[in-house]
DNA sequence: CGCTTGCCTGGAGTGCACTCCAAGGTCATA
DNA sequence: TATGACCTTGGAGTGCACTCCAGGCAAGCG
């Protein structure tokens, strides 16, 4: 199944006017309702998992087809963008359903959701220092193992 | 129990010759017999984590007193710090199982554990960078429930 | 029409990394 | 010497994030 991924739609539309990134999405919006499997080929998530984070409420109800077949938008895919961001700082799935639900709940939760967002940055500010300590300390073991492999490094399992 | 963490001790004695970090131990070498209790103070991971730490072989065995409790010793110590590194790169238990047992097996090894550390050397990189993604993306969201945030983001759960 | 492929559901199963339990031995202090 | 905190073991249990299964519906094609 080869699609236009990758594909540069401009999305003029959408309503997030200010400091946008540059989102492309697949199919320009009007002609945007993927199946299931065009989502695994965009997102590299399971379909699995895509039904999954709907029953758990960490996507709203998706569109149907007259089938009963889910179609998923462009926004549904900015919203997997998103989540999959999120999955990357560690938070847990509970953290973000509740984060999801407070975007259900409209606009009187912006105090809310910017703190949660708030925390989650702090987080990513302090994974990053650990893992450039890490990195430090990876460099130095590949120098032993590298340069003078031949001198023993302090390391032992105990 | 209050110890003497974070007590500067010079190791002078042991091997890692060269470009070695400044370590620090709760106690200079000679006097390094910490119970289970002590090492769940320095380290912050439980006793059964410890405990199965050993089972699984990602520690080999540990001292013990004469009545078979487990005495810890700096260089325990020290792995254990550099566990908590590696664990923080996201390495699966079992890849650090095998670079203990790579360890153990002695210095012909010396190659297959510097290929292991620089290949995830390279995760880490990978890693850092998507957070850095991430932390631009919460910034632009940020800003909108921050300053504008009257204006709409384009945000949904679909 | 039959075949294949894709999708649907609720519920059960998996793998990882711990985490706890029961039953008992040890150690420090009063 | 007694009390209570600490330590031991193997094995079972937990929580998370998926992951899979059985049984069935629907669409496209020769």
């Amino acid at each position: 199944m080869q699609t236009t991924a990758g594909t540069i739609a401009p999305n003029a539309t959408r309503t997030d006017i200010c400091s946008a990134p540059p989102r492309r999405h697949p199919r320009p919006d009007g002609q945007d309702r993927y199946t299931i499997s065009e989502v695994v080929a965009f997102t590299g998530l399971t379909a699995h998992t895509l039904r999954w984070y709907e029953r758990i409420g960490l996507m709203s109800h998706i569109d149907r087809s007259h089938t009963g077949q889910r179609r998923y938008s462009n926004s549904d895919l900015d919203w997997l963008d998103f989540v999959g961001k999120l999955r990357m700082t560690g938070m847990p799935v509970a953290d973000m359903v509740r984060y999801a639900e407070l975007v259900r709940e409209g606009e009187s939760t912006y105090q809310d959701r910017r703190e949660l967002l708030e925390s989650t940055r702090r987080d990513v500010l302090t994974r990053i220092a650990e893992l450039q300590d890490t990195l430090a300390v990876l460099d130095r073991k590949i120098g032993f193992y590298g340069d003078a492999g031949r001198s023993r490094e302090g390391e032992s399992t105990r």
